[in-house]
DNA sequence: GATGAATGAGCGTTCATTCAT
DNA sequence: TATGAATGAACGCTCATTCAT
């Protein structure tokens, strides 16, 4: 049996490389900056071709902000298969490169774009929202393996949003950071989480 | 000699008005989808009328950021008329203060605006950046008479990093939490807030 | 008093020569081929200035449409006031006047491309729906008068249609006469509306 | 030598294809808004051998017009072999078909299509004035036989253009009618036929 | 022959900005 | 000083047509 086509480029790899032009572009100029026009030509193809691709622009927004989420989603380490004494050390390991990542100024400028259009366009807020919902769930998860039994749902459901609230503010930091290292607080980071997660809270 | 004429409204005012008008314009859609029509119409203006007071429509934006960015300063107190003992008191309670309106929606979908808007628009960029150093000494100079005298200079610094690296998580935790009472979470942040500035590290 | 604004051109006037100038553009090359561009360039305006007056290219076809089927409606003659004598010398004197008005090019070629609209468009479908109703009723009401009291109500309503077959087709005729002088076809047409309006009919 | 391959499908079944495709999409949506895209998937072929069967979208118009027009022609019968007992109601017999077929709503939708299309595409207008002229050829034959020996040329060509005016105005009633049944109207209109073929005028 | 991916001109529409009044 | 009519470049999108395969 033969393939059918063998079309030079996948169907698959035309869409990543549309939608790596466009988030280059909306980078440079943002959601609603950034045009059909530029983001053909950013990806060395005419604009008619993008409409074989998405359906229109808002589409390939949609398609940017998946990608952004479901790359954060699947940076959440499996947990289920580790030990305790596994999970504890990976939490840790975890946290540092989550830090440097979550820092980075290239990630910064297009999430960011994406919360703001999350204000306005309602399809991107669902997006954002389920995706939260997704993180919520799976860092709540690791907690209750981590702490007392005894910890009250409530409390555990305010560290996971803790958690992601550090998450977000290292983003917004790493923007006017400009790209600099992140140096000490990357410390102080790491130690709130190990607050949040392993310890007992001092207060 | 005096003016012959003295104007019904300030100049002052006149500008405050049509900027306010442009943020209620620019919540509800955004910083490019906010339209000079709409603006002037919101601001009960004619279009014409509002380039005699500002440039073009960059500089309104300039003015919002401008504007968003100097309550953010304002709100800071200013402790060097305070005794050590009222700092240390009024740190808490602005802190609980501080939270709630970091938290606030309305809020959220301005700054998420102009933190997007930063990514791409130097100007900006340069503005949000001038705030964000002016915060951090204010920050650090309370973080200064609060420590002990001994604290290396580069912690102290990563902590005023980190107070506003949860200034900026509240801010985005506050938009996709959609209006929801901040509830157990302020809790947790009062204390890693207390931690920074008042207590030594637990670790 | 004075009045508020003295725009050298009222909205009505301004609003009259779009359409007029987009009827030019319909008849040159129809409805779907008229762009917005050709109509302003027409007109002598900029594109913009013409969505000041019409909400877009469709609000302009409606207003061509209702221009076309008022025009027609207004040739209707009021009929109410006058004598069963003076309406009966007046059907014979319209008829004529009707039969060269509706075969005359110039109509044909907007009326026609209404047709095909409406075939399409269910918004000038029910223009044209309520416009060929109030032909109808007025012929009815007319036929009332002249025919006998005991003709049954389906005969006047077909003798109504048959009305509107006539000034249909002497539309189309129009079209493919090419302007030539309908001639001797008008007797015959004049003399069937008599037998529909006036006469018994001989058969 | 024959030729070494046979197409299983002859050019102008193809031809065929393509055109009925075309005759549908145009029925849905108009000359103009019926892409080759829509055509040929409605063919069920591509869109790059359709430019093997017509040089471009312009000639398939034209061979939808030449069908439509063709069709009609079919239509008329051939009388000449017809005795004059016979002709004479043969007449009638087709004018009742006629008159259904007339006032269909499918075909009204395409010749209306058509006749607007003529109003503007030189082309087509010409070929309508050709078919027109053979209908009225047609028909003038047909009077003459009927109608007494001295009667005027000019009485005879009236004739026949009414006789085409009462087509043209059928279809377009058809038109909006909106597929109702025919009913009264249909009687009329084949009275007026008579009188117009076999009758005297009464008048 | 047959495909359908690719092109790019042209569509309807918006909006920052200008300027006669 | 104040207006809002007017401009036109640029937007998102469509589609007749071409051509490498």
């Amino acid at each position: 049996m033969e393939p059918l086509k063998k079309p030079r480029i996948s169907r698959e790899d035309r869409e990543s490389a549309i939608v790596e032009a466009a988030i280059r572009c909306v980078l440079r100029s943002g959601f609603h900056a950034a045009s059909m026009d530029a983001i053909a030509r950013e990806a060395g193809l005419s604009v008619g071709i993008i409409y074989r691709y998405f359906a229109n622009k808002e589409a390939i927004i949609e398609a940017i902000v998946r990608r952004d989420l479901d790359e954060l989603r699947s940076h959440v380490r499996d947990s289920d298969n580790l030990s305790d004494a596994e999970l504890n050390a990976a939490i840790m390991a975890d946290a540092t490169e989550f830090i440097a990542r979550q820092h980075e100024r290239r990630k910064s400028g297009l999430t960011l774009e994406i919360y703001a259009e999350a204000a306005r366009n309602p399809k991107v807020e669902a997006m954002l929202k389920r995706t939260s919902e997704d993180e919520r769930e799976l860092i709540t998860g690791i907690l209750k393996r981590m702490l007392p039994a005894e910890t009250p749902a409530a409390d555990i459901a305010a560290r996971a949003d803790f958690m992601r609230l550090i998450a977000d503010g290292l983003l917004v930091h790493g923007l006017y950071a400009g790209g600099q290292p992140i140096g000490d607080l990357a410390e102080h980071v790491r130690q709130v989480i190990r607050l949040m997660f392993i310890n007992r809270l001092p207060f």
